[in-house]
DNA sequence: ACTGGCACCTGGGCGC
DNA sequence: TGCGCCCAGGTGCCAG
């Protein structure tokens, strides 16, 4: 489900209801996510405080004095505030009960994301190799110009590494090459700095509409709030395969890159 | 060092 | 209605 701005969307909305709480207690339902929920998880926590939280790439960051609850959706998680005592539904994965009363409840159909306790999560395997944050500076068209030199695999399979960029999924790559105009088939070697600089624009542009509306919400998406996001209606060619363009017309094709769905306009992306 | 392919998991939508 | 198939917003790991 989520890419950059689902999560981003979803820390925003959690963030003054969970940021200072003590956490009084954290229920496990079902420990078999991506990582199997250690089994201590609960009473270490039990009784500290969320001192901050934070989104790096995909992950939500939740900071205590003892180490970082780390969290990944997945492809179909989210994250829900609720009140003390929601009866936990058939996909709840964890419960994290607060001080105030409310309940921080993670969701996840696919169990493909997880929950962790890391001790120094910035040195961690998983977030160490991370690349740059997209709405960062360090984002710029001339870093991924440098780090695309002799690599030859698809612009799109490149720009959803995250050791090169932090956060871009099948949506957001897929609109921004739209609308950069670059066929997402083509080497990333062969692109030259002029197109990268035009990329990272609208990757940047993309990315903080999306924030600003929620989110894109296809199936179930919803931030901490219950609200569901709407940048589903800003999408250009996600999901539109085999549909006019709707700037030139064109039939839109479908290719498989990487083993997920790249649509793209055969006229505008060149 | 890079690359593509597979794995994990459930549910929705389609054709037959 | 039901079955079997394919698809889905992610990403770590593996062999070549």
């Amino acid at each position: 489900m989520p890419e950059l701005p689902e999560i981003e969307s979803t820390l925003r909305s959690i963030y003054p209801y969970v940021k200072g709480q003590r956490i009084r207690e954290i229920i496990v339902y079902k420990p078999k996510l991506r990582w199997t929920v250690s089994k201590n998880m609960s009473n270490s926590l039990s009784g500290e405080v969320f001192i901050s939280i934070e989104r790096r790439a995909k992950y939500l960051l939740f900071h205590t004095k003892i180490g970082t609850l780390v969290n990944h959706l997945g492809m179909s998680g989210s994250l829900q505030l609720l009140s003390k005592g929601s009866k936990a539904a058939k996909h709840t994965c964890v419960d994290i009960n607060l001080e105030s009363g409310l309940l921080l409840r993670y969701t996840d159909v696919r169990r493909f994301g997880s929950m962790l306790l890391i001790q120094n999560p910035f040195e961690h395997k998983l977030l160490k190799n991370i690349g740059p944050e997209p709405l960062s500076d360090f984002l710029s068209g001339e870093y991924l110009f440098k780090v695309s030199r002799k690599r030859s695999i698809a612009i799109k399979a490149f720009l959803m590494d995250s050791k090169v960029v932090a956060g871009l999924g099948n949506i957001y790559t897929t609109e921004a090459l739209f609308a950069a105009g670059i066929d997402p088939r083509n080497p990333a070697q062969d692109i030259p700095l002029s197109l990268y600089l035009k990329l990272v624009i609208k990757i940047k542009g993309i990315l903080s509409e999306a924030i600003l509306l929620g989110g894109t919400t296809l199936r179930n998406f919803s931030d901490g709030n219950g609200k569901p996001g709407s940048f589903q209606k800003r999408i250009l060619i996600y999901g539109r395969s085999y549909k006019p363009c709707f700037l030139c017309k064109s039939v839109l094709y479908e290719v498989k890159i990487n083993q997920r769905s790249s649509v793209f306009c055969p006229k505008c992306q060149t």
